[in-house]
DNA sequence: CAAAAGCAAGAGCACTGCTCACATTTATCT
DNA sequence: AGATAAATGTGAGCAGTGCTCTTGCTTTTG
């Protein structure tokens, strides 16, 4: 009645609100999916907690799926967020503690918000699909440190030697010239596995040879592989995880860095 | 009425139709299981495909958390033995055969079965807990081949060098005298990370060493990793995930055989 | 000031896991 | 053989879910 027009942007009091229940929609999601894990997630218990009907709640979020995405959004946005701040306080010349910053930015963060993680990189939600176009993109948020750390490593001249791996590095120069992989084993065909990312915008500039990504690949998914299974409980009851972390942690490390701090044809 | 004795044994025909109903049961939870995925298991659903009142299934299921570990000690099972007769068809001086074997069997299983997979690799399931004195054992079924390979692969000499995965072999000899992890990296304590496992029945008559069980544990790691990663496409579209899965299982290999067939103290 | 758009509320549908009381069938004991 | 006990099938019912639709009310806008 008497608000005059200088309190009353564009952005009126009905537009406030629904902004402010939108907020509160997906902290008080965030809340559920910490205390419940991501299949218990309810948009009734969620307008409930809201004070809403449970029909309310279908003005603010779409479906079930759109409140997931929302989160999941979120979810790579502060996982990116933790390991790159943890990544950006190491010196750039420290290649190893950067390395090791990124292992152990992505695995405090995954310990601290369990569900997160596993809405990440857990299973998949059942009848729920990612829709790329919001996804995609945060999704490559924390393997894009890597990349700069492996593009960083290759500039310092102290990328590890793919031999090591057993990804040979003539596989590179001509096609048919494969490198014979573990003791007798098959074809590694380097370019057809990780050549098409190369190409890609998010590679192209990198000038990264394909031996190179590969191993940038081998530390993360060894990375992954080693928080995935402490969050998820694969191996069972571990008697020292912060040990056996730091373990598989170096020795993932060791797949893109050379372990002395010399070139790797040095004697 | 006319039925003699030598007819109706101690498996009467109520325990008969016991076991069939219960084999029937568990018959159309996998296919329910492949075609919705785990959390869409529903008791009513699997009582309705076989005719019978949504309570009547309560009478051969307890709960449905029942159901999913008779799932998964299923699957345990099944995932197992296609490994394991993967393995079992190269010969046991083919190392690199067989920890290629070992790879396949696990991938060509999971891709075969992906929602069998999730529901032993994936994220656990909301509100549900394993009970470990029963899918314990079987979990460690093929992780079991594993280890064989890793003990085959040191009597033959053939173990890779520790030191390449930035794992000092003096930690095992003083607790103190920590090797340095990848350049200037804090302590690995290999002891710490995996001592207590070797204690452990399963490994106590191998006379494995902690670096060796530590190559182990990455090369599964990092296996695991890679599958998961594909099954439940962490990486986005990969343009050719077989030759990708190659790499990443050949550079899996090398954490525990030593590429050239050469001990690798050798020149 | 009136029309339009946004919002809260409630009823309702189809589904879930699970329990309970009741009737029927089968196995076992006397 | 007959009584008794155990196992099995049936249907109603409770509390919960996602989601839709209609009915009124409030805020914004022309």
């Amino acid at each position: 009645m008497t608000a005059d027009a200088s309190t009353a942007p564009p952005p009126g009091k009905r537009a406030r609100n629904r902004a402010a229940v939108e907020a509160e929609i997906l902290v008080v999601a965030r809340r559920h999916l910490a205390t419940e894990g991501a299949a218990a997630l309810s948009l009734r218990a969620i307008a409930r907690d809201l004070g809403m009907v449970s029909s309310g709640i279908y003005r603010y979020v779409e479906s079930r799926d759109e409140l997931l995405t929302r989160l999941i959004v979120d979810s790579y946005r502060s996982s990116a967020q933790a390991v790159r701040s943890a990544h950006d306080v190491v010196p750039a010349d420290d290649l190893a503690g950067r390395w090791r910053a990124i292992g152990h930015g992505l695995r405090t963060w995954a310990l601290r918000h369990p569900h997160d993680f596993t809405l990440l990189y857990g299973s998949p939600v059942p009848d729920y699909e990612a829709p790329a176009d919001r996804t995609g993109e945060p999704g490559t948020a924390v393997l894009a440190i890597l990349v700069t750390l492996v593009v960083d490593t290759r500039d310092a001249g102290r990328l590890a030697d793919p031999d090591q791996l057993g990804l040979g590095v003539d596989s590179t120069a001509t096609n048919d010239t494969r490198h014979q992989a573990v003791a007798a084993g098959p074809a590694v065909d380097l370019d057809a596995a990780v050549g098409p990312f190369l190409r890609d915008p998010m590679f192209a500039s990198t000038g990264l040879d394909p031996a190179a990504l590969a191993q940038g690949l081998c530390a993360w998914t060894l990375l992954l592989g080693a928080v995935t299974s402490e969050i998820f409980g694969q191996l069972g009851p571990v008697p020292d995880p912060d040990a056996l972390f730091e373990v598989l942690l170096t020795a993932a490390g060791s797949t893109i860095l050379s372990a002395n701090g010399l070139p790797p044809t040095s004697p």
